[in-house]
DNA sequence: AACGTTCCCGTGAACGCTCACGGACGGAAG
DNA sequence: CTTCCGTCCGTGAGCGTTCACGGGAACGTT
């Protein structure tokens, strides 16, 4: 039976005693290391294995510094878009033997400022998306590599993946127009207070097509965001005859009200999403989509992370971008 | 321009230096403790901000045991069925303050191995799911704390997060029955050798009904594998007017399969998967499933994982049951 | 003047492990 | 018999941090 007292950690000292050798002949016996007889090499593996020994992996990681762990920054796993991130980055980093520190931010703010708190004391490098300010950030990872991604505003201090959608989004709007819409909105998103780069790109495209400035709802980062913001906006605007979404998500829940409300797509209104996430493929109508490389993102952020924490040639912010190009499904 | 030495890493004693205090006063100051002058604190600051210091995981963890990290195994973070388990236990895992190392083991019992062959040296507790031999899992993992997810088999030595989803698969079946189905056919999964469990229970609900066995055929663990089954059950049983799925990402697969060979579901022919994944909302039509509180699942290992960890009464077998029911939608 | 307090700060030890070195032993070569 | 080499094993040191303890200075109290 368990004794009560709170039982002290079972250390190589004591393996080392239980077999009747030093510490140094232990270390050799567990790390498969030579200058070892082979008998004594068992007995102080059985000695091991009846204590229960288990090395501490901060002694070990102290005196030889090999593994490396990334943290990884989410705002939410159950996106389908940053699922299919933090897969990428996943492979990548394992491809480099990395360890990768998970962190769901829940799309909060505060908790995005909790785990910078944290992650910093034990990851060698963060990767992923903060919506916190450059000096915030700065603040709690001084000194260890960052890379972010799609950053709203062009990063100064940190390496950042950047999304190139400018002429995706135009090919999009301009395959709209020719295709006979001249009434188009965006579902744009809800969570910062002044319009997305996205609808930057959106609104000269507009402009680029010769069309005044289309209708903007703003819209939760969620199917039912999508579906409450199209309903909006087709009732403010009933003359729009296509929206272009600010992702694929928010185009999803949009597919979705407008069925509900006895539109049929493309017929009665075409959908145009951003990020071309595999889910769209899945959805009636598949969707169209400005698509982008999403693993590209992933893969880009590791392997900047990678070049940042040896020191050798960080990749320059021009070849740290995912261009998105446009992809047609039956939704438009 | 860096210096090409290999540069040593800045200690606690550089800052100390640097600011002419001691070692003891420079962790006073980091840490926020007391006993120390506020001007002394400032000092010793700006010396670790210009020095670039940052205090090293390994000695502070082998100080002070305070942080818990736990291994999280998923088969495949790209499966909608595994993407939410995961979210589920980060979730709780963040709620106890844990930190979480996500791998993903490709659905490769290689790469599975690889994961075990490394993890014990990285965490104080592992969750997840896995298809290596009891024997094969608790020789890499010896001493530490393992929760397994829907084991195939009775797990003896681990705890594990049981399915049963007895009572609703023939709740589904059942249901299929009344609806007038008769010819019943099912999508099992391709991975193992033997029929899954989830077959076992609906051959026992078939039988509960008076019917004959259905015809099975195995598919790969994606929609495109569903798709290609359910061509393949169609074409070898053409009188098959409903299907069960291993779990729902097949299902979606024979829905679109359906779809493309012209039938009409529910009408043509009625599907019903396992799992109940939130992507089953989202397709045309919405998918009926036997479905679990998979929040649960991940939920329930974290918290075992967190008594077994504490060592205060674990959870009893019968408590880490997530109990399936029948959900039913427009594909059945 | 002697004493107790409070406020700061420093010193040794410890955490558990690996690395570099040295030493004992036995057998082969001179 | 000496010398040398290879095998096996142990000892001290060090990785970078925090904890427990002690000590000096400044201040107030009797």
């Amino acid at each position: 039976m368990p004794s009560g007292t709170e039982s002290r950690r079972v250390t190589i000292h004591d393996v080392a005693r239980a077999a009747g050798v030093s510490r140094q002949t232990v270390s050799r016996a567990l790390n498969d290391k030579g200058e070892i007889d082979d008998s004594t090499k068992q007995r102080v593996l059985e000695a091991a294995r009846t204590l229960g020994y288990r090395p501490s992996r901060f002694a070990r990681g102290l005196v030889r510094q090999d593994t490396i762990s990334v943290g990884l920054v989410i705002p939410d796993l159950l996106n389908p878009f940053f699922t299919e991130v933090a897969a990428a980055a996943l492979e990548a980093a394992r491809a480099r033997g990395w360890h990768v520190l998970v962190y769901d931010t829940a799309d909060s703010a505060q908790e995005e400022l909790g785990t910078l708190q944290v992650i910093a004391s034990q990851v060698d490098a963060v990767v992923g998306y903060f919506s916190r300010t450059e000096s915030e950030i700065e603040q709690w990872t001084r000194g260890l590599p960052v890379v972010l991604i799609d950053r709203a505003e062009d990063a100064e201090r940190f390496s950042s993946i950047r999304i190139d959608g400018r002429d995706g989004v135009r090919a999009a709007v301009s395959h709209l127009v020719q295709a006979g819409h001249r009434r188009i909105g965006m579902l744009d998103h809800a969570a910062r207070a002044e319009p997305s780069v996205r609808h930057a790109w959106f609104a000269d495209a507009l402009t680029a097509c010769g069309l005044d400035d289309g209708p903007v709802c703003r819209a939760e980062q969620s199917v039912e965001g999508g579906e409450r913001a199209l309903e909006h906006l087709l009732t403010q605007h009933p003359d729009v005859t296509a929206v272009f979404a600010f992702n694929d998500v928010i185009a999803i829940g949009a597919l979705r009200a407008a069925r509900r409300t006895g539109r049929l797509v493309p017929r009665d209104l075409a959908v145009i999403g951003f990020d071309g996430v595999t889910l769209g493929t899945l959805v009636e109508p598949p969707l169209s989509s400005v698509a982008l490389d999403i693993r590209r993102l992933g893969v880009l952020a590791v392997e900047q992370a990678a070049r940042l924490l040896t020191g050798d040639s960080p990749l320059a912010p021009d070849d740290l971008v995912a261009r998105a190009e446009l992809r047609l499904r039956a939704s438009t």
